[in-house]
DNA sequence: TTGTCATCTGTCATCGACTGACATAAATTG
DNA sequence: CAATTTATGTCAGTCGATGACAGATGACAA
């Protein structure tokens, strides 16, 4: 890798910690561009070239997250039903969280921080993790083998990110209790859902008659 | 109610009818404040003593039907439980959809057209959502008599949400086809839980043990 | 090394969202 | 009608974000 590219990608990296530690401290609004752009001595304007905006490099951490859960879930075989694919695919992640480097951790701390006290990242954050879902439909019907606008791929989903955002509540940010109450909420779903929920193949045009059981193992 | 507070409420209402056949012509961001103002004859600092800012103008009735279904789910009866409240307290939200007159409609069906054609604002409305949650869940807790900290009421919450959510993409927004949708969903949701799953007591710390069988019916 | 080229960066100008301060106009109350 | 309260308009200013242009710097070939 050259030259450029490596001072790209640490200017990169020295924006993201210089924009979260002043949102830590001042606040998120009451941060302005100019006095990041200060702490990693550029121009206001080449901010802008790295990042959309002042939300894009608070969340730039929760997009990598995203990206990465879609791949893991289409990493994993297809012998797993949807749902366990899609739980597995949350530990892989976790554990990459768990597993990394203090300088990595403690961004990922920082921005969780900053994320889940300020609403408007907040909303962010949550038009992500939508954006992502749609994917992740699709996935899921592709490994369904139905259509994606079925109603069956987009329950499962559903059910599956309701999960995992209930794990983060305003206090939450450590991996390690994250896994742990991820596993506690896994936990109370398997207890409430039926054995083969995410396997049966019914669209939303079956819905009023009884589903034909359907194996998607292979 | 006096002169003044209908003064205000025709301002109001004339503001957020200008500003959604704005977004819905020309596009939410091509849209200036200075255009809707224009619009409606008050200058530029009147509408931001109106609408806090853009956004809100945009999801005011988003707003409103979040509050209306917190409502509902209060006002249903102790004897049902917590998962079929909030099916109900949905199926009455769309009822009144249904039921309103055409002003109304037509403010709702421009709203549901801006906001689900702009990220910005299907963010926005995912933050007001989530917020509602959190009521939901408290309201939740406190017919199962559990603390709203533990895991139950959140995840009932969550299977609830992600199912109503599910009915919304991108193109369904008539009041009937909506209702047909969610009906659709809780068959589906049906078919897929467990009886009683929103009954039993269990909180995080017993996740891992058998869970004893409660009936919160009164 | 040197010169050329692509790319990165800073400066400047501008727009639009949003806010505080102050003066004016209107409604409410006695 | 007078006094008070409250809504509105005007003005100035901050901050986020973008386009245009010029200068700086790394990449690469001769």
């Amino acid at each position: 890798m050259g030259l450029r590219e490596r001072k790209k990608q640490r200017t990169r990296d020295a924006l993201v910690d210089a924009a979260l530690d002043l949102f830590l401290s001042r606040g998120y609004e009451a941060t302005t561009i100019d006095q990041i752009a200060a702490e990693v001595e550029v121009s206001p304007r080449t901010f802008f070239r790295y990042f959309a905006s002042k939300e894009d490099v608070a969340l730039s951490l929760t997009a990598d997250e995203q990206r990465v859960l879609l791949a893991e879930l289409v990493a994993r075989p297809e012998s797993e039903s949807p749902f366990t694919a899609l739980c597995q695919a949350m530990r892989s992640l976790l554990k990459m969280l768990r597993e990394a480097d203090d300088a990595e951790t403690g961004r990922y701390l920082r921005c969780q921080k900053v994320v889940h006290s300020t609403p408007a990242l907040l909303a962010g954050a949550m038009r992500l993790i939508k954006e992502n879902e749609r994917r992740l439909v699709a996935e899921v019907a592709r490994r369904l083998g139905a259509d994606p606008w079925d109603l069956q791929p987009k329950f499962i989903v559903a059910v599956f990110v309701s999960v995992a955002l209930a794990c983060f509540d305003e206090r939450t940010q450590d991996p390690v209790v994250l896994a742990r109450r991820l596993e506690d909420l896994l936990t109370l779903a398997e207890r409430s859902l039926c054995p083969g929920w995410d396997l049966a193949a019914c669209s939303a045009e079956s819905a009023g008659r009884p589903a034909e059981a359907a194996s998607t193992t292979g």
